[in-house]
DNA sequence: TCAACGAGACAGAACGTTCTCCCTCGCATG
DNA sequence: CATGCGAGGGAGAACGTTCTGTCTCGTTGA
Protein backbone atom coordinates (compact mmCIF):
# COMPACT_ATOMS: atom_id res chain seq x y z
CA UNK A 1 0.00 0.00 0.00
CA UNK A 2 2.52 2.39 -1.27
CA UNK A 3 0.94 5.98 -0.79
CA UNK A 4 3.11 8.73 -2.21
CA UNK A 5 2.67 12.19 -2.34
CA UNK A 6 4.36 15.66 -3.57
CA UNK A 7 6.64 16.61 -1.10
CA UNK A 8 5.18 19.88 -0.98
CA UNK A 9 1.36 19.72 -1.79
CA UNK A 10 -0.61 16.72 -0.38
CA UNK A 11 -2.21 15.84 -4.06
CA UNK A 12 -0.90 12.79 -5.27
CA UNK A 13 1.41 12.49 -8.00
CA UNK A 14 -0.18 12.30 -11.27
CA UNK A 15 1.68 9.61 -12.80
CA UNK A 16 0.63 7.57 -9.76
CA UNK A 17 -3.36 8.35 -10.41
CA UNK A 18 -2.71 7.29 -14.28
CA UNK A 19 -0.79 4.57 -13.05
CA UNK A 20 -3.54 3.15 -10.82
CA UNK A 21 -5.97 3.34 -12.74
CA UNK A 22 -4.49 2.02 -15.88
CA UNK A 23 -4.52 -0.93 -13.71
CA UNK A 24 -7.26 -1.39 -12.95
CA UNK A 25 -8.98 -1.06 -15.78
CA UNK A 26 -6.61 -3.27 -17.45
CA UNK A 27 -6.73 -6.14 -14.39
CA UNK A 28 -10.70 -5.73 -14.07
CA UNK A 29 -11.14 -6.30 -17.53
CA UNK A 30 -8.35 -8.81 -18.75
CA UNK A 31 -7.61 -10.91 -15.34
CA UNK A 32 -3.88 -10.18 -13.64
CA UNK A 33 -1.42 -12.51 -14.22
CA UNK A 34 -2.25 -13.03 -17.77
CA UNK A 35 -1.34 -8.55 -18.41
CA UNK A 36 2.46 -7.95 -17.46
CA UNK A 37 3.82 -4.59 -16.21
CA UNK A 38 5.04 -3.41 -19.81
CA UNK A 39 1.37 -3.32 -20.82
CA UNK A 40 0.33 -1.00 -18.10
CA UNK A 41 3.52 1.55 -18.29
CA UNK A 42 2.49 1.34 -21.61
CA UNK A 43 -0.81 2.65 -21.24
CA UNK A 44 -0.14 5.07 -18.56
CA UNK A 45 2.82 6.60 -20.35
CA UNK A 46 4.86 6.03 -17.55
CA UNK A 47 8.34 4.46 -17.66
CA UNK A 48 9.29 1.68 -15.81
CA UNK A 49 11.08 3.34 -13.18
CA UNK A 50 8.30 5.29 -12.08
CA UNK A 51 5.97 2.38 -11.51
CA UNK A 52 8.64 1.53 -9.25
CA UNK A 53 9.05 4.56 -7.61
CA UNK A 54 5.44 4.65 -6.36
CA UNK A 55 4.90 0.86 -6.01
CA UNK A 56 7.22 -1.92 -4.71
CA UNK A 57 6.47 -4.27 -7.29
CA UNK A 58 3.18 -5.84 -9.15
CA UNK A 59 1.67 -7.18 -6.21
CA UNK A 60 2.11 -3.96 -4.51
CA UNK A 61 -0.15 -2.22 -7.91
CA UNK A 62 -2.49 -5.27 -7.63
CA UNK A 63 -3.10 -4.19 -3.94
CA UNK A 64 -3.90 -0.94 -4.61
CA UNK A 65 -5.83 -1.92 -7.54
CA UNK A 66 -8.39 -4.19 -4.95
CA UNK A 67 -8.05 -0.97 -2.48
CA UNK A 68 -9.00 1.61 -4.66
CA UNK A 69 -12.16 -0.86 -5.20
CA UNK A 70 -12.43 -1.48 -1.88
CA UNK A 71 -12.85 1.98 -1.68
CA UNK A 72 -15.40 2.85 -4.36
CA UNK A 73 -17.35 0.19 -3.61
CA UNK A 74 -17.66 1.53 0.35
CA UNK A 75 -18.59 4.76 -1.26
CA UNK A 76 -21.18 3.82 -3.55
CA UNK A 77 -22.91 1.76 -1.05
CA UNK A 78 -22.59 4.62 1.21
CA UNK A 79 -24.20 6.85 -1.46
CA UNK A 80 -26.66 4.54 -2.28
CA UNK A 81 -28.09 4.24 1.17
CA UNK A 82 -28.26 7.84 2.13
CA UNK A 83 -31.62 9.10 1.24
CA UNK A 84 -33.20 6.15 1.94
CA UNK A 85 -35.45 6.51 4.80
CA UNK A 86 -36.75 2.79 5.63
CA UNK A 87 -34.20 0.10 6.12
CA UNK A 88 -35.90 -1.68 2.69
CA UNK A 89 -35.66 1.18 1.03
CA UNK A 90 -31.95 0.98 1.73
CA UNK A 91 -31.64 -2.74 1.19
CA UNK A 92 -33.64 -2.33 -1.97
CA UNK A 93 -31.15 0.94 -3.09
CA UNK A 94 -27.92 -1.29 -2.27
CA UNK A 95 -29.58 -4.18 -4.58
CA UNK A 96 -30.12 -1.66 -7.53
CA UNK A 97 -26.93 -0.49 -7.15
CA UNK A 98 -25.94 -3.97 -7.55
CA UNK A 99 -28.11 -4.42 -10.76
CA UNK A 100 -26.37 -0.96 -12.21
CA UNK A 101 -23.28 -2.44 -12.02
CA UNK A 102 -24.18 -5.77 -13.63
CA UNK A 103 -25.84 -3.84 -16.53
CA UNK A 104 -23.45 -1.26 -17.04
CA UNK A 105 -21.22 -1.70 -20.05
CA UNK A 106 -17.98 -3.67 -19.49
CA UNK A 107 -19.26 -5.55 -16.45
CA UNK A 108 -16.77 -8.25 -15.50
CA UNK A 109 -18.11 -9.47 -12.54
CA UNK A 110 -16.99 -9.09 -9.36
CA UNK A 111 -13.10 -7.60 -9.08
CA UNK A 112 -12.45 -9.43 -5.61
CA UNK A 113 -13.75 -12.87 -6.75
CA UNK A 114 -12.08 -12.57 -10.21
CA UNK A 115 -8.57 -11.91 -8.20
CA UNK A 116 -8.98 -14.77 -5.33
CA UNK A 117 -9.16 -17.36 -8.42
CA UNK A 118 -6.50 -16.68 -9.56
CA UNK A 119 -4.61 -15.98 -5.52
CA UNK A 120 -6.28 -19.28 -4.63
CA UNK A 121 -3.43 -19.14 -1.41
CA UNK A 122 -5.07 -18.26 2.00
CA UNK A 123 -1.63 -16.86 3.05
CA UNK A 124 -1.47 -14.90 -0.03
CA UNK A 125 -1.65 -10.64 0.50
CA UNK A 126 -3.72 -10.36 -2.36
CA UNK A 127 -6.88 -13.33 -1.15
CA UNK A 128 -6.47 -11.80 2.06
CA UNK A 129 -7.46 -8.62 0.94
CA UNK A 130 -10.22 -9.88 -0.99
CA UNK A 131 -11.32 -11.65 2.52
CA UNK A 132 -11.07 -8.61 4.24
CA UNK A 133 -13.44 -6.96 2.00
CA UNK A 134 -15.63 -9.59 2.02
CA UNK A 135 -16.48 -9.58 5.36
CA UNK A 136 -17.29 -6.32 5.53
CA UNK A 137 -19.61 -6.77 2.90
CA UNK A 138 -21.41 -8.90 4.94
CA UNK A 139 -21.26 -7.25 8.39
CA UNK A 140 -22.80 -4.61 6.33
CA UNK A 141 -25.87 -6.53 4.51
CA UNK A 142 -26.28 -7.77 8.81
CA UNK A 143 -26.42 -4.49 10.06
CA UNK A 144 -28.53 -3.75 7.09
CA UNK A 145 -30.78 -6.42 7.34
CA UNK A 146 -30.89 -6.74 11.20
CA UNK A 147 -32.88 -3.40 10.81
CA UNK A 148 -36.17 -4.99 8.90
CA UNK A 149 -38.01 -6.82 11.44
CA UNK A 150 -37.10 -8.23 14.51
CA UNK A 151 -35.48 -11.97 13.63
CA UNK A 152 -31.67 -12.61 13.35
CA UNK A 153 -30.63 -11.28 10.57
CA UNK A 154 -27.24 -13.44 10.11
CA UNK A 155 -28.71 -16.38 7.99
CA UNK A 156 -30.87 -13.59 5.89
CA UNK A 157 -27.69 -11.90 4.90
CA UNK A 158 -25.46 -14.61 3.55
CA UNK A 159 -28.19 -15.65 1.24
CA UNK A 160 -28.75 -11.82 0.39
CA UNK A 161 -24.75 -12.26 -0.41
CA UNK A 162 -24.96 -15.61 -1.95
CA UNK A 163 -27.40 -14.06 -4.45
CA UNK A 164 -24.79 -11.63 -4.72
CA UNK A 165 -22.02 -13.65 -5.70
CA UNK A 166 -23.70 -15.62 -8.03
CA UNK A 167 -25.59 -12.71 -9.74
CA UNK A 168 -21.84 -10.99 -9.93
CA UNK A 169 -20.08 -14.01 -11.24
CA UNK A 170 -22.40 -14.87 -14.23
CA UNK A 171 -23.60 -10.70 -15.01
CA UNK A 172 -21.00 -11.48 -17.53
CA UNK A 173 -21.76 -15.15 -18.53
CA UNK A 174 -25.12 -14.71 -19.36
CA UNK A 175 -28.09 -11.91 -20.11
CA UNK A 176 -27.22 -9.14 -17.50
CA UNK A 177 -30.86 -7.83 -17.49
CA UNK A 178 -32.27 -11.83 -16.87
CA UNK A 179 -29.45 -11.87 -14.10
CA UNK A 180 -30.17 -8.63 -12.71
CA UNK A 181 -34.00 -9.27 -12.60
CA UNK A 182 -33.20 -12.61 -11.01
CA UNK A 183 -31.36 -11.31 -8.17
CA UNK A 184 -34.00 -7.87 -7.38
CA UNK A 185 -36.43 -11.24 -6.81
CA UNK A 186 -34.46 -13.07 -4.89
CA UNK A 187 -33.40 -9.81 -2.63
CA UNK A 188 -37.10 -8.97 -2.60
CA UNK A 189 -37.95 -12.48 -1.23
CA UNK A 190 -35.61 -11.46 1.76
CA UNK A 191 -36.99 -8.63 2.29
CA UNK A 192 -40.57 -9.58 2.17
CA UNK A 193 -39.87 -12.53 4.49
CA UNK A 194 -37.75 -10.42 7.10
CA UNK A 195 -41.20 -7.36 7.08
CA UNK A 196 -43.09 -10.43 8.04
CA UNK A 197 -41.17 -10.13 11.54
CA UNK A 198 -41.91 -13.62 12.55
CA UNK A 199 -40.14 -15.35 15.49
CA UNK A 200 -36.97 -17.48 15.08
CA UNK A 201 -37.71 -20.70 13.28
CA UNK A 202 -34.56 -22.50 15.26
CA UNK B 1 -9.38 -31.93 -27.27
CA UNK B 2 -6.52 -34.26 -28.96
CA UNK B 3 -7.16 -37.70 -27.88
CA UNK B 4 -4.34 -39.92 -28.57
CA UNK B 5 -5.13 -43.61 -27.88
CA UNK B 6 -2.94 -46.93 -28.35
CA UNK B 7 -2.77 -47.88 -31.65
CA UNK B 8 -3.03 -51.58 -30.19
CA UNK B 9 -5.15 -51.49 -27.86
CA UNK B 10 -8.18 -49.23 -27.61
CA UNK B 11 -6.76 -47.85 -23.96
CA UNK B 12 -5.84 -44.40 -23.59
CA UNK B 13 -2.32 -44.00 -22.88
CA UNK B 14 -1.18 -43.54 -19.11
CA UNK B 15 1.38 -41.09 -19.18
CA UNK B 16 -1.66 -39.11 -20.91
CA UNK B 17 -3.42 -40.03 -17.55
CA UNK B 18 -1.50 -39.08 -15.76
CA UNK B 19 -0.50 -35.96 -17.37
CA UNK B 20 -4.62 -35.09 -17.14
CA UNK B 21 -5.33 -36.10 -13.95
CA UNK B 22 -2.08 -34.21 -12.98
CA UNK B 23 -2.99 -31.11 -14.70
CA UNK B 24 -6.66 -31.07 -13.32
CA UNK B 25 -5.22 -31.51 -9.62
CA UNK B 26 -2.33 -28.32 -9.84
CA UNK B 27 -4.68 -26.40 -12.33
CA UNK B 28 -7.69 -26.42 -10.21
CA UNK B 29 -5.85 -26.03 -6.46
CA UNK B 30 -3.29 -22.95 -7.68
CA UNK B 31 -5.12 -21.61 -10.55
CA UNK B 32 -3.97 -21.70 -14.87
CA UNK B 33 -1.94 -19.02 -15.79
CA UNK B 34 0.12 -19.01 -12.59
CA UNK B 35 1.17 -22.73 -13.34
CA UNK B 36 3.44 -23.64 -16.07
CA UNK B 37 3.56 -26.71 -17.69
CA UNK B 38 6.95 -27.76 -16.04
CA UNK B 39 4.86 -28.28 -13.19
CA UNK B 40 2.71 -30.16 -14.59
CA UNK B 41 5.02 -32.57 -16.54
CA UNK B 42 7.39 -32.67 -13.53
CA UNK B 43 4.65 -34.31 -11.00
CA UNK B 44 3.18 -36.02 -14.09
CA UNK B 45 6.48 -37.38 -14.03
CA UNK B 46 7.02 -37.13 -17.93
CA UNK B 47 8.56 -35.65 -20.18
CA UNK B 48 7.75 -32.48 -21.68
CA UNK B 49 7.60 -34.05 -25.86
CA UNK B 50 5.58 -36.60 -24.00
CA UNK B 51 3.01 -33.61 -23.05
CA UNK B 52 3.31 -32.18 -27.05
CA UNK B 53 2.88 -35.90 -28.06
CA UNK B 54 -0.57 -36.12 -26.89
CA UNK B 55 -1.32 -32.37 -26.32
CA UNK B 56 -1.04 -29.73 -28.80
CA UNK B 57 -0.19 -27.44 -26.18
CA UNK B 58 -1.37 -25.75 -22.78
CA UNK B 59 -4.42 -24.49 -23.84
CA UNK B 60 -5.30 -27.44 -25.37
CA UNK B 61 -4.10 -29.21 -21.30
CA UNK B 62 -6.55 -26.86 -20.13
CA UNK B 63 -9.46 -27.60 -22.54
CA UNK B 64 -8.59 -31.53 -21.66
CA UNK B 65 -8.97 -30.69 -17.58
CA UNK B 66 -11.92 -28.54 -18.09
CA UNK B 67 -13.82 -31.36 -20.29
CA UNK B 68 -12.80 -33.97 -18.12
CA UNK B 69 -14.26 -31.99 -15.10
CA UNK B 70 -17.19 -30.79 -17.02
CA UNK B 71 -17.88 -34.95 -17.46
CA UNK B 72 -16.82 -35.41 -13.98
CA UNK B 73 -19.80 -33.17 -13.34
CA UNK B 74 -22.60 -34.71 -15.71
CA UNK B 75 -21.93 -38.40 -14.12
CA UNK B 76 -22.21 -36.66 -10.55
CA UNK B 77 -25.40 -35.07 -11.36
CA UNK B 78 -26.73 -38.23 -13.38
CA UNK B 79 -25.42 -40.24 -10.46
CA UNK B 80 -27.28 -38.20 -7.50
CA UNK B 81 -30.35 -38.23 -9.59
CA UNK B 82 -30.81 -41.80 -10.10
CA UNK B 83 -32.88 -43.54 -7.55
CA UNK B 84 -34.30 -40.59 -6.67
CA UNK B 85 -38.24 -41.03 -6.96
CA UNK B 86 -39.91 -37.88 -7.13
CA UNK B 87 -38.71 -34.76 -8.86
CA UNK B 88 -38.44 -32.83 -5.77
CA UNK B 89 -36.58 -35.50 -4.15
CA UNK B 90 -33.83 -35.07 -7.28
CA UNK B 91 -33.54 -31.19 -6.54
CA UNK B 92 -33.11 -32.39 -3.31
CA UNK B 93 -30.07 -35.21 -4.24
CA UNK B 94 -28.34 -32.77 -6.83
CA UNK B 95 -28.27 -29.92 -4.43
CA UNK B 96 -26.95 -32.49 -1.43
CA UNK B 97 -24.16 -33.19 -4.29
CA UNK B 98 -23.35 -30.03 -4.49
CA UNK B 99 -23.03 -29.30 -0.60
CA UNK B 100 -21.13 -32.21 -0.59
CA UNK B 101 -18.35 -31.01 -2.80
CA UNK B 102 -18.41 -27.96 -0.86
CA UNK B 103 -18.16 -29.52 1.94
CA UNK B 104 -14.86 -31.82 0.58
CA UNK B 105 -11.36 -31.27 1.60
CA UNK B 106 -9.49 -29.34 -1.31
CA UNK B 107 -12.53 -27.95 -2.39
CA UNK B 108 -11.53 -24.83 -4.42
CA UNK B 109 -14.99 -23.26 -5.98
CA UNK B 110 -16.43 -23.86 -9.20
CA UNK B 111 -13.69 -24.94 -11.55
CA UNK B 112 -15.46 -23.46 -14.43
CA UNK B 113 -15.99 -19.93 -12.54
CA UNK B 114 -12.40 -20.11 -11.65
CA UNK B 115 -11.16 -20.36 -15.65
CA UNK B 116 -13.44 -17.68 -16.79
CA UNK B 117 -12.16 -15.70 -14.51
CA UNK B 118 -8.38 -15.98 -16.34
CA UNK B 119 -9.95 -16.17 -19.03
CA UNK B 120 -12.46 -13.15 -19.54
CA UNK B 121 -12.03 -12.66 -23.92
CA UNK B 122 -15.70 -14.20 -24.33
CA UNK B 123 -14.05 -15.50 -27.97
CA UNK B 124 -11.40 -17.67 -26.32
CA UNK B 125 -12.10 -21.19 -26.58
CA UNK B 126 -11.57 -21.83 -22.29
CA UNK B 127 -14.20 -19.03 -21.90
CA UNK B 128 -16.58 -20.73 -24.35
CA UNK B 129 -15.79 -24.00 -23.23
CA UNK B 130 -17.48 -22.32 -19.47
CA UNK B 131 -20.50 -20.92 -21.56
CA UNK B 132 -21.16 -24.41 -22.79
CA UNK B 133 -21.23 -26.06 -19.48
CA UNK B 134 -22.96 -23.63 -17.73
CA UNK B 135 -25.82 -23.52 -21.15
CA UNK B 136 -26.02 -27.31 -19.84
CA UNK B 137 -26.28 -26.88 -16.20
CA UNK B 138 -28.79 -24.00 -16.49
CA UNK B 139 -30.92 -26.57 -18.90
CA UNK B 140 -30.85 -29.35 -16.56
CA UNK B 141 -31.93 -27.17 -13.41
CA UNK B 142 -34.63 -26.12 -15.46
CA UNK B 143 -35.65 -29.54 -16.91
CA UNK B 144 -35.76 -30.44 -12.99
CA UNK B 145 -37.49 -27.92 -11.95
CA UNK B 146 -40.26 -28.06 -14.50
CA UNK B 147 -41.20 -31.44 -13.37
CA UNK B 148 -42.38 -30.17 -9.75
CA UNK B 149 -45.66 -27.69 -10.25
CA UNK B 150 -47.14 -26.69 -12.86
CA UNK B 151 -45.41 -22.89 -13.41
CA UNK B 152 -42.72 -21.82 -15.57
CA UNK B 153 -39.23 -22.98 -14.52
CA UNK B 154 -37.08 -20.93 -16.24
CA UNK B 155 -37.08 -18.01 -13.40
CA UNK B 156 -36.48 -20.66 -10.73
CA UNK B 157 -34.16 -22.13 -12.65
CA UNK B 158 -31.91 -19.05 -12.86
CA UNK B 159 -32.92 -18.26 -9.16
CA UNK B 160 -31.05 -21.81 -8.48
CA UNK B 161 -27.98 -21.64 -10.28
CA UNK B 162 -27.51 -18.48 -9.38
CA UNK B 163 -27.27 -19.70 -5.56
CA UNK B 164 -25.26 -22.31 -6.68
CA UNK B 165 -23.01 -19.80 -8.40
CA UNK B 166 -22.79 -17.85 -5.24
CA UNK B 167 -21.94 -20.88 -2.66
CA UNK B 168 -19.77 -22.58 -5.04
CA UNK B 169 -17.43 -18.92 -5.20
CA UNK B 170 -17.66 -18.39 -1.47
CA UNK B 171 -17.36 -21.59 -0.35
CA UNK B 172 -13.73 -21.54 -0.27
CA UNK B 173 -14.04 -18.13 1.03
CA UNK B 174 -16.16 -18.64 3.81
CA UNK B 175 -17.10 -21.19 6.80
CA UNK B 176 -18.12 -23.96 3.78
CA UNK B 177 -20.91 -25.46 6.48
CA UNK B 178 -22.94 -22.37 6.74
CA UNK B 179 -22.26 -21.97 3.41
CA UNK B 180 -23.94 -25.16 2.29
CA UNK B 181 -26.59 -24.63 4.63
CA UNK B 182 -27.39 -21.57 3.22
CA UNK B 183 -27.53 -22.82 -0.18
CA UNK B 184 -29.84 -25.73 1.06
CA UNK B 185 -32.85 -23.46 2.62
CA UNK B 186 -32.51 -21.28 -1.00
CA UNK B 187 -33.13 -23.89 -2.38
CA UNK B 188 -35.88 -25.44 -0.21
CA UNK B 189 -37.26 -21.97 -0.55
CA UNK B 190 -37.63 -22.70 -4.56
CA UNK B 191 -38.84 -26.26 -4.07
CA UNK B 192 -41.42 -25.31 -1.40
CA UNK B 193 -42.89 -22.14 -3.63
CA UNK B 194 -43.03 -24.67 -6.81
CA UNK B 195 -44.63 -27.35 -4.62
CA UNK B 196 -47.88 -25.11 -3.80
CA UNK B 197 -48.17 -25.01 -8.03
CA UNK B 198 -49.72 -21.55 -8.50
CA UNK B 199 -50.06 -20.32 -11.40
CA UNK B 200 -47.73 -17.89 -12.51
CA UNK B 201 -47.54 -14.36 -11.59
CA UNK B 202 -46.98 -12.61 -14.77
C1' DT C 1 9.50 -52.85 -36.79
C1' DC C 2 7.32 -49.14 -35.03
C1' DA C 3 5.05 -46.38 -31.70
C1' DA C 4 5.51 -44.55 -27.11
C1' DC C 5 8.36 -42.57 -23.90
C1' DG C 6 12.54 -40.72 -21.40
C1' DA C 7 16.36 -37.36 -21.24
C1' DG C 8 17.75 -33.07 -22.17
C1' DA C 9 19.41 -29.29 -25.04
C1' DC C 10 17.73 -25.31 -27.32
C1' DA C 11 15.33 -21.14 -29.09
C1' DG C 12 12.67 -17.15 -28.61
C1' DA C 13 9.88 -14.49 -26.04
C1' DA C 14 7.95 -12.43 -21.91
C1' DC C 15 8.39 -11.82 -17.26
C1' DG C 16 9.49 -8.70 -13.03
C1' DT C 17 13.10 -6.00 -11.41
C1' DT C 18 17.15 -3.00 -11.02
C1' DC C 19 20.12 0.09 -12.91
C1' DT C 20 22.27 4.54 -14.93
C1' DC C 21 21.75 8.92 -17.05
C1' DC C 22 19.37 13.15 -17.99
C1' DC C 23 15.84 16.67 -17.72
C1' DT C 24 12.77 19.84 -15.28
C1' DC C 25 10.34 21.75 -12.11
C1' DG C 26 9.46 23.95 -7.12
C1' DC C 27 11.23 25.92 -3.42
C1' DA C 28 14.27 26.91 0.46
C1' DT C 29 18.38 29.12 1.72
C1' DG C 30 22.11 32.33 1.14
C1' DC D 1 17.20 37.88 -6.30
C1' DA D 2 20.14 34.17 -7.42
C1' DT D 3 21.56 29.68 -6.64
C1' DG D 4 21.45 25.10 -5.84
C1' DC D 5 19.33 21.03 -4.32
C1' DG D 6 16.25 17.30 -4.40
C1' DA D 7 12.12 14.93 -5.92
C1' DG D 8 9.47 13.34 -9.81
C1' DG D 9 9.65 11.73 -14.15
C1' DG D 10 11.40 10.17 -18.98
C1' DA D 11 14.34 7.00 -21.73
C1' DG D 12 16.28 2.83 -22.11
C1' DA D 13 19.72 -0.82 -21.22
C1' DA D 14 20.36 -4.89 -18.79
C1' DC D 15 19.68 -8.47 -15.33
C1' DG D 16 18.28 -13.27 -14.32
C1' DT D 17 14.41 -16.04 -14.45
C1' DT D 18 10.60 -18.39 -16.34
C1' DC D 19 7.63 -19.41 -19.98
C1' DT D 20 5.93 -22.16 -24.11
C1' DG D 21 7.32 -24.82 -27.68
C1' DT D 22 10.62 -27.61 -30.77
C1' DC D 23 14.29 -30.41 -31.45
C1' DT D 24 17.48 -34.69 -31.43
C1' DC D 25 18.77 -38.99 -29.68
C1' DG D 26 18.46 -43.28 -27.09
C1' DT D 27 15.54 -46.89 -24.98
C1' DT D 28 11.79 -49.92 -24.33
C1' DG D 29 8.30 -53.20 -25.45
C1' DA D 30 4.57 -55.31 -28.04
Amino acid sequence: MTRTTNATSGKTSEARTRLLNTATRIFYTEGIHSVGIDRVIAEAQVTRATLYRHFSGKEDLVLAYLDQADRMMRGQLADAQAGTGSAVDAVRAVAKAITDGIRSQGFRGCAFLNAVAEYPDPTHPVHQAVLRHREWFLDTVTDLLARIGDTPADADARHLVMLRDGAMAAGCLFDPALIADTFLRGVEGIVQSRMQARTPVD
